[in-house]
DNA sequence: ACAGTACCACTACAAGTGTAGTAATAGGAG
DNA sequence: CTCCTATTACTACACTTGTAGTGGTACTGT
């Protein structure tokens, strides 16, 4: 299942959200701050209907008029299928050079250091 | 800048043959085991000019009568821009699940696991 | 010098995407 | 019961993307 950019972000609220309506989720975008963009409700509707469309969520009942949605598949089976081309395009598939990025970019505090090196040292013990 | 998946896989080839032609990039693209779908001249042409016209490349000479392309914007600005939108949507902007996540997925041999453990350790340093 | 070919610029087109309007209507307020 | 409003289903539309065809023409081999 090939999601697009503002399907994913749906997705992002529905998991966080979840059970939930069209309306609750457009709520949710326009109260999230950090977006000035704000988006129309029948924008997210039909966000809404896409995603119901490609079976990545599905009606779970109704709120007086309003129709509540669940998600049907996981973040993790999305994540699964989307990584490898992402490593593929933007790091040649190498895992490594990767992992090595996002450790010199990104910011981690001491705690994540040690949570990581724990992980790296049980992975050696395979 | 945005590129699209198969406008980031010529950048991919164009940043590892740099500079050369439209046809060449054909050649690499048919040659390219792994992949059995095949497109044709003008589909990889199409996409040059779309590059071209979107700034990410630009002519730098001819051979013959062909047209020869550098690139302009290089890897790491494009990971960049890219690299963000894609931890929010995924890993909802936390790097150290997404860092996390990798480690446990991807294979790693030893001495993958060492450079990272290394890389682990001077981060915790500054 | 001429023909073939490789390459170019331009055009095309269906599917997907972001964005939203419109018409109908079910539920709630009074 | 009636009216208002929140929601829905449906439609629209321009832009992007993957994919390629066409027609013209600059080189190249003979």
């Amino acid at each position: 299942m090939k999601l697009s950019d503002f399907e994913m972000d749906i997705m992002q609220l529905l998991w966080q959200e979840e059970p939930c309506t069209a309306s609750q989720l457009h709520k949710v975008l326009l109260a999230d701050k950090q977006k000035d963009k704000k988006v129309a409700y029948t924008t997210v509707k039909t966000i809404v209907d896409r995603l119901e469309h490609k079976g990545a969520i599905e009606r779970c009942g109704n709120e007086g008029r309003a129709i509540v949605f669940r998600t049907i598949v996981t973040q993790d089976a999305l994540s699964e299928q989307a990584m490898p081309s992402f490593m593929q395009r933007f790091f040649k598939g190498n895992s490594r050079s990767l992992i090595a990025h996002f450790i010199k970019e990104e910011k981690l505090n001491d705690e994540d250091i040690e949570y990581l090196q724990t992980l790296l040292k049980n992975k050696k013990l395979d």
